[in-house]
RNA sequence: GCCGAUGUGGCUCAGUGGUAGAGCACUCGAUUCGUAAUCGAGUGGUCGCGGGUUCAAAUCCCGCCAUCGGCUCCA
């Protein structure tokens, strides 16, 4: 495969896409004149420009646009870099009244840079730039799409027009990628789940609540049990709570203070009840419900760390907007467990936590993540808890990431309202970021909630919590887990691991015989009752990515055997039955390859 | 929630004002076949939903719903 360069990786896309967005800021603003200019950055794959524009731009404009920029290209205008003082840009800004850029002057310091495009047009920018438009092929540019976007992307303020686009040195380079995109659509999890018939949505239901077929529920439980017994390993205590709870519940948590725009709306028996905020809401997550168990008793300290985990499905109002396929959804379940510890055990039990969640994503084969430290930004109005608990959160977590060695970076501003985070965040097929497991420290909740143990000396004391979960959501994780294996799950994780294909129809009851016998030994087992051709069986074995085949014809019958073929290797040959049946055992106990 | 696009049988899509189409899937019949599509016939659609314009609407207009690409937000 051809390597694409990054933006970030290459000094000459950089000129590219800026100079290509500088062309296409100067062709909207000749389409469309009270079209303003306010930032055009390079991003990974190509670069965008976002314009403060009276009427919106559609899909149509960008044929029009594209047109103009390739005008723009064959003048060959020089680009020339120009540094000016302050007050200079300040001046030249008014005379062209361009507000944003403006307010973008007011955070730069001298001396501001600016880039002409011969004597046309000109645009505040740090570059760099091609010398020449001329130096841009037209046939290598590629306007995207169109999309709103919040200046200095903040929902409060104005709403501006974004075009997407991308740039390349050559043609090649745009069909590579443009193939590339196309491929990644076939690895879509919507797509492929629905091809696959893991799960559905229905309008019926409702957006964002996903549906879960015979084959996806599979597919969940046996990530379920798998999970379930690692944690059994270690000590964890399942426990099951309800999916709605008194309001009460939800403002002694903060929850009802800071979280509520995120909740379903509550369920009151009448208007009055309403007024009074006494009715019921699903759970947006399962903290407070887990605390109840740990608060149903007296706790010693010889008890903790006491690790309570529950697969809990959670309901989160998102906005419409921001729903899609797996990955984000209104209702879904967590690997959730909270840790109540003693402050001694807390860094302790925070690295057998990563540790437990490493192993899980090492189990999965899921490589590809990036170690956030999630902190909370400067606005208190968005947390609960006092600055020293922050600080002792905040600390452990860097504690425990530097123990470890574990490359990271930090995230200001996106931690949980109670506590800040650890996040393992992941990319989908479209390199979209999507965070996966998940280790908070909480030092707010058992204050709010007031918890106790007795320590070693009688006295009452105040443990820690540690909100975790390796999967952070099943349904998320699965979403993620079929675009990486692109549909191709591992033996130990398809809906079907090997379906029986008789070659006639009067081989049908050895083959049902057979898939009996699998299905005795937990294999996943199937056989194609279509009564098709063996070509037609083995297409339709191969679209449905089983893993393992098994040919059945009379010779096989004869020899109590199967002709196997795999997904991954092709025709293995004849094979006795047991022998079959020992090493799918086997291979799905070790999670390798049949 | 905001900006833009899209919505036609189970699936993928064609159909721009005049009697709803194709391929796959499904059902039936014939074929009994050895590693990626056997042949033939048939069933199946309130054209997302509601309203409007028109002699006539899948097609034009308005509202709503859902999906997709972004923005803000998040597991």
């Amino acid at each position: 495969m051809n390597h694409l360069p990054r933006t970030s990786e290459s000094d000459h896309l950089k000129r590219i896409r800026h100079t290509t967005s500088h062309v296409m800021a100067m062709a909207v603003q000749k389409l469309f004149p009270k079209a303003q200019v306010t930032i055009g950055p390079w991003i990974e794959n190509g670069f965008y420009y976002d314009f403060d524009s009276p009427e919106p731009f559609t899909e149509k404009d960008l044929k029009s646009i594209k047109k103009e920029m390739t005008k723009i290209i064959k003048r060959q205008l020089p680009v020339i870099r120009e540094e000016v003082t302050k007050e200079e840009a300040l001046r030249r800004i008014q005379t062209i009244q361009e507000p944003y850029k403006l307010e973008i002057l007011e955070g730069l310091e001298a001396p501001i840079s600016i880039y002409h495009l011969g004597d046309q047009w000109w645009d505040l920018c740090a570059g760099p730039h091609l010398d020449n438009t001329g130096e841009l092929n037209p046939d290598a540019i590629a306007l995207e799409s169109v999309a709103g976007a919040y200046w200095r992307g903040d929902e409060s303020k104005a709403q501006l027009q974004r075009i997407y686009g991308t740039a390349w040195e050559t043609p090649e380079q745009l069909a590579i990628y443009e193939h590339r995109k196309q491929e990644a659509l076939r690895r879509d999890h919507r797509r492929l789940g629905k091809e696959l018939g893991l799960f559905i949505f229905t309008d019926v239901v409702g957006p964002g609540l996903p549906l879960w077929t015979p084959k996806g529920t599979i597919l969940r439980s046996t990530l379920e049990d798998f999970l379930k017994k690692e944690q059994l390993k270690r000590g964890y205590l399942p426990v099951v709570t309800p999916h709605i709870a008194r309001i009460d519940l939800f403002k002694t948590s903060g929850h009802w203070q800071k979280y509520s725009q995120d909740m379903f709306p509550m369920m009151a028996d009448d208007d009055q009840s309403r007024q009074l905020e006494q009715g019921f809401v699903m759970k947006p997550m399962n903290c407070p419900f887990h605390i109840q168990i740990y608060k149903s008793g007296l706790r010693s300290y010889r008890e903790l760390p006491m690790r309570l985990a529950e697969f809990g499905t959670v309901y989160r109002y998102e906005q419409s907007g921001e729903l899609g396929g797996l990955t984000r959804v209104r209702g879904f379940t967590v690997d959730d467990s909270h840790l109540f510890v003693t402050p001694e055990q807390l860094d302790a039990e925070f690295l057998n936590v990563v540790d437990l969640i490493l192993s899980v994503f090492q189990k999965l084969q899921l490589n590809n993540f990036r170690a956030r430290l999630s902190f909370r930004d400067g606005n208190s109005d968005k947390y609960i808890g006092d600055n020293d608990a922050w600080e002792k959160s905040q600390g452990a977590i860097r504690r425990a990431v530097e123990t470890l060695g574990m490359d990271h970076f930090e995230g200001i501003g996106e931690a949980a309202f109670y506590g800040p985070k650890l996040d393992f965040i992941f990319q989908d097929a479209l390199e979209r970021e999507w965070q996966l497991g998940t280790v908070q420290v909480d030092y707010n909740l058992p204050e709010r909630f007031a918890l106790e143990y007795v320590a070693e000396d009688g006295s009452r004391q105040r443990p820690v919590m540690i909100h975790r979960a390796p999967f952070g959501s099943l349904e998320r994780l699965i979403g993620i887990l079929i675009e990486e294996y692109a549909g191709d799950f591992p033996l130990w994780l398809a809906p079907t691991q090997v379906r029986l294909l008789a070659v006639t129809d009067d081989l049908m009851p050895f083959a049902n015989q057979v898939m009996r016998e699998m299905v005795a030994h937990g294999i996943r087992a199937e056989v194609d009752q279509s009564g098709e051709r063996l070509g037609k069986l083995i297409r339709k074995a191969e679209q449905d990515k089983i893993p393992v085949m098994a040919v059945i014809g009379v010779k096989e019958v004869e020899s109590n055997a199967l002709s196997i073929r795999t997904r991954a290797t092709g025709d293995l040959g004849l094979m006795e039955v047991s022998k079959v049946i020992e090493r799918m055992e086997q291979a799905i106990t070790n999670f390798t390859l049949f």
